[in-house]
DNA sequence: CTGTTAGCGCGTTCAA
DNA sequence: TTGAACGCGCTAACAG
């Protein structure tokens, strides 16, 4: 037999021993350092590409304490609004050459496994929460590492985040100032839990529309929606059954529910800004095919904050810093 | 000063020194050995509450050899298909007692990033791979590795999939037999590039399609989209401009795309099995709320199969296996 | 330029 | 039931 049975795991060692060289020069080779020889370089290389070599990154960062990963928690895979936040992170972070990880926290399981200290997310050096309690989730025990909130707030951390009541303020000047006096106001919302999950942006932009709605003296009729793409059709549905006569102006708390609402009232061959006024929250990709009127989440200058952030406090800032944002509307068909 | 400063990375020999024990004591309590007196347990698990411990992992996994985590390598964050797809895996696996891991494959970057044997993925004990081609991504440098393909095919590895063929054929059979037979018939697309994240779905959908309207004598006019919500949208505008006297017959090749068709033929006021057929792929939970006809993609099914073949290589078969499922219609309004 | 060696933090023998 | 000592694979001095 001319070629051994290749083994399944080579080591530095046997990369060393093959090419002949010490281990030091292996792991120089490995780590792009100058000092070593064409020549040896070479043949180190060419035993490694041979033996299908990589490295143990659990032996490289133990022993050189260099672990360059930071982990992005997120309450749902598969939102866009998370991706794109993860996409436009992971390109700034990577510029420093770090990883960026994922942690979907979306269920009982993955809160477990995230509460273990044995977990994945202590052995990073730092960790993004977007639109997360982090006191709620860890309660008191928070992992000691450096702590960057995306889309929500705690004085005890850096944040970067939109006032969730500006939010609902500003959907109801808009609302008020687009529709009739006599306008009924609908207010489609979601009711969040209690759970571990939940940094409450729903409920503060129910109160920050009821509270200016009050002070105008307008009645709101509440309505509660799923959080799925047909939650707002169907929450609507319960209460218009055909088209009104009255002007409506409704206030949808995401793009998620806003959707179904205008796919409904179009349903009933009702007009925006002839038969209703209709703002949302979120601006996501799909809310320019409904042409709907939103409140833009500026997801942009979140990720370009909270990577300031990251950056400063890795050089030193121990401030703490918070950034509050504000939410443009999108004005569009409604 | 009643308690010293904190040290910010307490090791296992901390925990040992000051409950006043060996390190060996320490592991045990940590892994539940049995071994070890209740009186000392306490002390222990007191210390290390005390100090804020948490284990290294690195130095763990080094030792024991260990990981206990799988890849779970997606196209797309963000993307609803994806999210269910590594939530239902990600419960499966877990009963194993198995973390799962996202790698997000969105950009250059992360592509050059997975490709370096230093990186995460190369520290896990398999890898899901979703919608991918592995030969594109690897060249011919793959991971030694369990390797699992989820929704494309290699006969290299275990698979399952959807034949991608057949739902061409079926969306054809589908138009076909709800049509008129003077009506027009549309094939909306997207046009894959060649890059190295592609496994061609859409090429595959489009041959079958084609394959069966060629046989029936029927010609196709074939449209090209943006995968974007409005990308259905405004390629179906580009070609119809007001209501067309003789039927249309659709087919989207992702619910993505039929969406914005939908939202669009709509708007001229063309009724559904009056003026046109529409048929989608996916079944994405948002083509409810359109009540779109789509063929569906048995992702439960999918990931129910890649867990047993996950679950019957640990257990020792090395046969490769192969499965392809078939896409059913999901009749709606459409 | 290169090889030797001392840890990194932990699991796991092996004695006690 | 416990503790000391070795080694996992690698990096980083240090010495040559």
């Amino acid at each position: 037999m001319k070629e051994k049975k290749r083994n399944p795991n080579p080591t530095i060692k046997d990369v060393a021993r093959l090419a002949n060289v010490g281990i030091a020069t292996v792991s120089r080779v490995l780590n792009n350092s100058e000092k070593v020889s064409e020549k040896t370089k070479e043949r180190v290389i060419e035993i490694i590409e041979e033996l299908g070599y990589s490295p143990n990154i659990n032996a490289r960062t133990l022993s050189s304490k260099n672990i360059n990963s930071l982990s992005f928690v997120t309450p749902d895979m598969g939102n866009e609004f998370y991706g794109i936040m993860y996409s436009l992170l992971e390109k700034k972070i990577s510029r420093n050459n770090y990883r960026l990880i994922v942690f979907p926290l979306i269920d009982q399981i993955s809160l477990e496994k995230i509460k273990q200290n044995t977990d994945l997310i202590y052995q990073t050096d730092g960790v993004f929460f977007s639109s997360l309690s982090v006191s709620s989730i860890f309660h008191n025990r928070i992992p000691p590492k450096k702590i960057i909130l995306i889309d929500s707030y705690d004085e005890r951390f850096d944040s970067v985040y939109v006032d969730n009541y500006q939010i609902g303020k500003t959907a109801a000047e808009y609302l008020i100032s687009n529709s009739p006096s006599n306008s009924t106001f609908y207010l489609v919302t979601f009711k969040e839990l209690n759970n571990e999950f939940t940094s409450f942006v729903f409920k503060k932009r129910d109160e920050g529309f009821l509270q200016v709605m009050e002070k105008n003296n307008k009645k709101v009729k509440i309505i509660y929606s799923d959080l799925m793409w047909d939650g707002g059709y169907k929450a609507i549905g319960n209460i218009i059954k055909r088209r009104p006569k009255k002007y409506s102006s409704i206030f949808a708390t995401c793009d998620m529910i806003g959707v179904g609402v205008k796919k409904y009232l179009e349903e009933k061959n009702m007009h925006p800004k002839r038969d209703y006024s209709l703002i949302a929250v979120d601006n996501l990709p799909i809310s320019r095919l409904f042409q709907l009127t939103t409140i833009r989440q500026p997801i942009i200058e979140m990720v370009e904050i909270a990577y300031e952030m990251f950056i400063s406090s890795m050089e030193g800032r121990d401030k703490v810093e918070h950034y509050q944002l504000e939410g443009k509307i999108v004005e569009r068909e409604t």
